[in-house]
DNA sequence: AGCACGCCGACT
DNA sequence: GTCGGCGTGCTC
């Protein structure tokens, strides 16, 4: 009799024992009976008899599913650093990991697909027959060669000529199991055209080419337009010749079937994709191609960095910046860490990427930790939009936006040119201050700007929870016009409908474009020319090239200024650099106009005239002067109730099991209970609370020792609660 | 998280 | 008399 250790999908941060007649390789699924109910988990280990004391409980187990694991060791190491660094319940981190069938209990070996295959008659045709039909001709020539998946036949080489291939029947349908034949991609696989790099991009491709098979981690710093793709590319067709797969991980707004293309168009390979959108099945398939070395390259968002691979070569993040990374919800992981766990797994490179390098990533590179390449050159000399900053102190407003804003956006659009007014929803923690001389009101004892929280009509302190009520007038000229940094954003959009009544607008953000095709019909109707004002969010930073927009109008800098989310001025700068390298073309610059309350705040002020690189080397010698991440550890402990009082009284007795001292180990600080950025949510009052320490070791330690205390609070089963470690939002 | 057990109010 | 409300406690 073997005792094996099982991870069974219950938010319970523990293993359970079950006994079988022989010993279980770690990575097979199993049937489980638990309690009234049986559940498939995930075989961890075996257990010694000795260290089980209470082995009457312990019960058979009711099935083995899988003959070969479903999670390979590499992913199995990966899966236990993820609930011993997240802290989270192992069953549902091997929940996390597999394709939802799986989760079921359904068989990890493919089910029958649908197949493309030249028929009879198709055989002894010639080929000739269809030169007038290119798209046809060229499926058809790809059929002579063996059986295409019908999914990716109709979508390498349209629906449409599919369709007419199956009218004149020379293809046919069928119905079978896949075999799949590890890399015989290579066989068709044919690289594409290639540019000739230029110089900065050449260096970069050749240091990448020598990391082939060794653990090293670079970062891509190249601006907007400055081909960082086309190093992708030329890096990893080494790879693919040397039969080693790629992963690459792109921000679930990036994922478009224009970035597939590219990849696939450049090799002639299938490319697998996954995205949130795909089907289960379709997921599981590229799930089995990937690991049975079928697929050279997969493209997917957040979680596809749990995809087995049967021989990995590089791990790639585009855009390593984007926030979609970081999981919001359950198990809180961040991908862009995870690639580098993995990476090091399998002892090869991860590539990140970014116009606008996350800090924590920069000061890796400015530390020598990664390998730091540049591409500083726009592709075609085309121009960077010129930022300015628009002074608001004293100007009239108009549903906020200044006079001297609407002048430059009359001059635009009367011009013939679109206009983009970039509004900024984020950082739901606004400060408060004065229109007339700019002054926030700050809290005397820590220097720091009070949060306003609308919902208790007051101000308060995010670092000593202190609060006041709300002023009336400005501390340091007696101005009664306070206002608070983000409020009116709402009003823009209806306000610009007045003040530009022939102007056509459209609002771009995730409400107005739910579904793809929505979006991306509204996108081409912009570059068509059918609207001269552009409303919108972040979505407009991302990805998307405006070539008529001539003049980009941010509102509102200030509530990213003073935040009290010390990530804001990073995630506003990130934006705006974004945005700048969106708009304009070659034959015509765009110029952009950041209004603010503090046209002489150092950081706006480095972020316009010195760009993005600048300003994100000065923003990280703030972090370490005020010890901020990433010179510091950080792990947020959140919790929401209906009863505001009941979620603010577990948080309380968490930070004193937080803040009992352990032996030879300097605690954490313990900010909080502070309410939440976002305090309301969906009927429920939510507060959190901030742990910081110089070191990751003993602020982990810490938490490890109470969560225990922790989750056996009483509180803790009526209150909503969740660990956050290394959190990037304050919401 | 589920799911069962358990102990009190409005129905045929 | 019973159906069902959701509090609380456990799951190898």
């Amino acid at each position: 009799m073997t005792f094996i250790q099982v991870a069974v999908p219950v938010p319970l941060r523990q293993l359970f024992t079950y006994q079988h007649t022989r010993s279980l390789n770690s990575g097979v699924r199993v049937e489980v009976p638990f309690g009234p109910r049986t559940l498939v988990g995930v075989v961890v280990g075996t257990q010694d008899p000795a260290d089980i004391d209470n082995i009457d409980k312990i019960k058979p187990l009711n099935r083995v599913i899988d003959n070969e694991p479903v999670i390979a060791p590499v992913l199995l190491k990966m899966a236990h650093w993820l609930w011993q660094y997240y802290h989270h319940a192992p069953g549902e981190v091997m929940h996390a990991m597999l394709p939802v069938p799986l989760r079921k209990g359904e068989a990890a070996t493919p089910s029958a697909q649908r197949y493309l295959q030249l028929s009879d008659e198709g055989r002894q045709t010639d080929s000739d027959t269809l030169t007038r039909a290119p798209k046809q001709h060229a499926c058809f020539m790809a059929l002579k060669h063996g059986q295409l998946l019908a999914v990716e036949a109709r979508k390498q080489y349209s629906p449409s000529a599919v369709k007419s291939l199956l009218q004149k029947a020379l293809i046919e349908e069928v119905d079978q199991v896949p075999e799949f034949t590890p890399f015989g991609y290579l066989a068709q696989m044919q690289i594409g055209q290639t540019p000739v790099p230029d110089k900065e991009q050449a260096v970069a491709i050749a240091a990448l080419n020598q990391q082939h098979n060794k653990f090293v981690i670079s970062l891509l710093e190249g601006v907007t337009g400055s081909g960082k793709t086309e190093v992708y590319l030329q890096a990893i067709a080494p790879l693919l010749e040397a039969k080693q797969q790629v992963l690459i991980l792109v921000p679930e707004i990036g994922l478009t079937p224009q970035t597939v293309a590219r990849f696939e168009k450049r090799f002639s390979i299938p490319v697998g994709v996954l995205h949130s959108q795909l089907t289960d099945a379709a997921r599981l398939l590229v799930w089995q191609r990937a690991r049975a070395g079928e697929l050279g390259i997969v493209i997917g968002t957040r979680s596809a960095i749990f995809t087995p691979f049967k021989h990995l070569g590089m791990i790639i993040v585009d855009e390593e910046h984007d926030e979609s990374f970081k999981q919001q919800d359950g198990l809180r992981y961040h991908a862009r860490d995870l690639a580098a766990m993995r990476a090091k797994e399998h002892r090869i490179p991860l590539l990140l990427g970014s116009a606008t390098p996350a800090l924590e990533s920069l000061n890796n590179a400015l530390t020598g930790r990664y390998t730091h390449l540049q591409l500083t050159r726009r592709a075609g000399g085309a121009q960077s939009t010129q930022q300015h900053l628009l002074d608001a102190r004293d100007q009239p407003f108009h549903y906020g936006i200044t006079e001297g804003l609407l002048t430059i956006m009359r001059q635009h659009v009367n011009a013939g040119n679109q206009v983009l007014v970039f509004v900024n929803r984020r950082g739901f923690a606004p400060a408060m201050l004065c229109h007339h001389c700019g002054e926030t009101v700050m809290c005397k004892r820590c220097d720091k700007p009070y949060t306003v929280h609308k919902a208790q009509n007051r101000l308060q302190c995010h670092h000593c929870a202190g609060t006041r009520a709300m002023p009336r007038q400005c501390e340091a000229c007696h101005s009664h016009e306070l206002v608070t940094a983000g409020t009116g954003t709402e009003q823009v959009e209806q306000g610009l409908a007045r003040l530009f009544p022939d102007a056509k607008q459209v609002r771009i953000d995730s409400d107005t474009v739910r579904g793809k095709d929505k979006l991306h019909n509204t996108l081409d109707a912009i570059n068509r020319q059918e609207y001269q004002i552009l409303v919108g969010t972040q979505i407009l930073s991302k990805g998307h090239h405006f070539p008529h927009v001539t003049l980009v109008a941010v509102l509102d800098c200030d509530g990213a200024l003073f935040s009290a989310d010390f990530r804001a001025a990073e995630k506003l700068a990130q934006l705006v650099t974004q945005l700048a390298g969106r708009a304009g073309r070659a034959s015509k610059p765009g110029e952009m106009w950041l209004q603010t309350h503090n046209p002489h705040h150092p950081l706006l002020q480095d972020l316009v005239n010195n760009g993005y690189s600048h300003f994100a080397r000065h923003a990280l010698l703030e972090r370490k002067a005020a010890a901020l991440p990433p010179f510091i550890s950080q792990i947020i402990i959140r919790a929401e109730a209906t009863d505001s009082a009941l979620a603010f009284g577990f948080l309380q007795q968490c930070k004193t099991q937080l803040l009992m001292p352990i032996d030879n180990i300097e605690g954490p600080s313990v900010g909080g209970p502070f309410p939440c950025l976002m305090e309301k949510r969906q009927g429920r009052y939510r507060f959190m609370l901030v742990c910081n320490h110089a070191k990751r070791g003993p602020l982990h330690a810490t938490l490890r020792r109470a969560l225990p205390y922790m989750q056996a609070l009483p509180e803790g089963a009526k209150v909503r609660w969740s660990v956050d470690i290394d959190p990037t939002d304050f919401s």
